[in-house]
DNA sequence: ACCATTATTTTTAGTAATTCAAAATAACTG
DNA sequence: CAGTTATTTTGAATTACTAAAAATAATGGT
């Protein structure tokens, strides 16, 4: 059995030092940061950092560096939703392969289980010679907030 | 003297002015690259334009103002692939809601035609109280030859 | 066909997201 | 605690795209 963690910083402290990576509080801040507000862009993620004085030294090329290294041994998830507005975002729930709505007017995003819980959880009805690993669904869509704003603009 | 075939431009001279939108040459020569030639990049676009002296004046501007007016207008849809090092590409195959399947590796494109034919073609599990508009299905693969450069890398 | 109007293209700059490289710093090891 | 070197910081570059003003050319009326 796996045992649990005393804290959360011990928690990613060790899955840093499972795949080699030193434990720096620059890395733990972020991915606490991640942690209590997923779906957020290196920018996000950094203005987090200094906000609360957690590590107020930060540069937003050490924020690109650490989502990057993290994507990488897979402690973050990386995803690139659709529209002009393309800033990558980063969340800590990885591994079940779930989805995401997106509001197009206002950029929230929520999460959406997958069906089969790994990938590829969709098979095309052509590969083209192609090995899948993956379907990435992303839902486009309106939130309700949104929708009585843009009303609101129809009527005027 | 036209030296395009005179049914594709009147095709989409047409639809031009179907739109209110005046018939310039820089956009019957994008339409017809962008035809032959889908899923481009405005980059792309506007190296093709410039090669075969189609229109040898063209600006990248212009080609983004081009396909960003025809997108408007569904004379042309804009696909956003994840992955980074994506810039937006475009097609004139419209309305008929199909898929990509993409190579990670090279970023050969294909289409996937979709089994229902119209957006949404998948409902989320929870819509989270947002109005569904579309369901965006991209399968990421690795494409035959990539598999075998792959399988070569690893021997080394 | 000619001209006026104005949409479109071109020219010139600027922005946003991300990457790169060298120097400074700080984790890990012994 | 000191040495090694991964990581962060600093500073600059790149890519994709947008913005605004000046030049050009497509349409409509004569
Ligand atoms: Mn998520
Ligand atoms: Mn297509
Ligand atoms: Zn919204
Ligand atoms: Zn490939």
């Amino acid at each position: 059995m796996t045992p649990e963690p005393a804290s959360s910083t011990d928690y990613w402290s060790t899955r840093l030092r499972e795949q080699g990576l030193r434990v720096t509080h620059q890395r733990l801040a972020a991915l606490e940061v991640i942690d209590h507000h997923p779906h957020s862009s290196a920018e996000e993620i950094y203005r987090l950092l200094k906000r609360a004085q957690r590590v107020p030294t930060v540069t937003l090329q050490t924020v690109h560096g650490i989502v990057n290294d993290l994507t990488a041994i897979g402690l973050l998830r990386r995803i690139d939703l659709p529209g002009k507005d393309s800033a990558a975002r980063y969340e800590t729930r990885v591994g079940d392969n779930h989805h995401h709505i997106e509001c197009v007017r206002c950029g929230r995003v929520e999460d959406v289980d997958c069906a089969r819980g790994e990938a590829p959880c969709l098979l095309p009805s052509d590969t083209h010679g192609m090995t899948l690993l993956e379907a990435q669904v992303t839902y486009l869509a309106v939130c309700h907030e949104c929708e009585l704003t843009l009303r609101k603009e129809t009527h005027a």
